[in-house]
DNA sequence: CTCCATGCATACGGTACCGTATGGTGACAG
DNA sequence: CTGTCACCATACGGTACCGTATGCATGGAG
């Protein structure tokens, strides 16, 4: 069954957060509860991290990774244009339910912890103003007012409020795609 | 200067609780920590109401009225329509930074809320259909396919997740409903 | 086998919150 | 003036978390 891991690594507890603040927010970030979850004590977490601080900025620097330069390097299979856009909504709104971390799982709580913590904020101020450049590069490639992308943005991140399917999901920034470059 | 209310109300209580909500999230809801915020303590609580639940539970039915009801009643006023969903464009973008309960302001940290509490997810779920349902309604008359008015309010979700001026979430609003629905 | 460092559990005092129980204060009726 | 009741502060025991200090394992080097 799952990993009989004796010992734990920093990665281990940089996961546990991601779980943590799933299932419970920014306030869930706690030590002696985190490491109940795990099967641990304090004890490890002290080893590893020299306070709580340095353990959520371990978990944003992991994020930022995840989030947003491990997506981006797999699209640079494609050419900025129609197909890659089109790409990336596939990854968007099927391949993004990792339980483990929560790739995107974790994604709206880490989003609600930017709105108490400025450090956080700037992370993922970053990684939108990242993750939109990207987009615009798609729409300028195929024509269309980069404008668009701050939309395509916005109703990407809304969908993710809103837990519909990720076909209705998809079938929905598909029709935005079109709606804002006509086909070729 | 601020009114110097010796006795407190429910509603006190329930403002207060927002002002939280929105400062440090679901997390921060609690009792004697608030109560200092308002200069009492546990003692004036614990007669307005019968333990925190209570509390949230009345917080819940405070927004889902402000929320929607009361947003809802002052675009009666126009049939349903293209200026009906305008209006709705200009209260949303520009009138919903009340400070006191945070009208609009208190809606994206309850909207985390909602992601660990059954019982919040099921007000904010309820008010999102009925936003939604208001906005296709107008698409309708408008002879536009309703469908776009989940993606119009996926809009305005996000544009509300990505810090921007009023004024450009106004313009991106107002050019996705020209898109929707090309003028008369 | 012995030694040592890594990795962790346990133990401790301190603080903050919870929920209840009880006492005090101001306004208002009689 | 006096009683009463709504409203609230204070006091209490209980629980959970924090951060530090210390001691116990386990695995690799010699």
């Amino acid at each position: 069954m799952g990993k009989v891991t004796q010992r734990l690594t920093r990665e281990d507890w940089i996961l546990a957060g991601f779980r943590a603040l799933t299932a419970g927010g920014a306030g869930a970030l706690m030590v002696e509860p985190v490491a109940r979850s795990i099967g641990a004590t304090k004890g490890s977490f002290y080893w590893h991290f020299a306070d709580p601080a340095d353990w959520r900025a371990a978990m944003l620097v992991y994020w930022e990774d995840v989030a947003f330069q491990r997506i981006i390097n797999t699209l640079d299979a494609f050419p900025p244009g129609r197909a890659r856009l089109q790409a990336l909504v596939k990854i968007a709104t099927t391949g993004a339910r990792d339980p483990l971390h929560g790739g995107a799982t974790a994604e709206p709580a880490l989003r609600d912890w930017a709105r108490y913590s400025p450090e956080v904020a700037a992370v993922v101020a970053r990684v939108d103003a990242g993750r939109i450049a990207f987009v615009e590069d798609c729409l300028a490639a195929m024509g269309a007012p980069p404008a668009g992308g701050r939309l395509f943005y916005a109703a990407y991140l809304g969908l993710g409020q809103l837990q519909g399917s990720a076909a209705e999901d998809e079938h929905t920034l598909m029709a935005l795609i079109a709606a804002l470059a006509p086909g070729d």
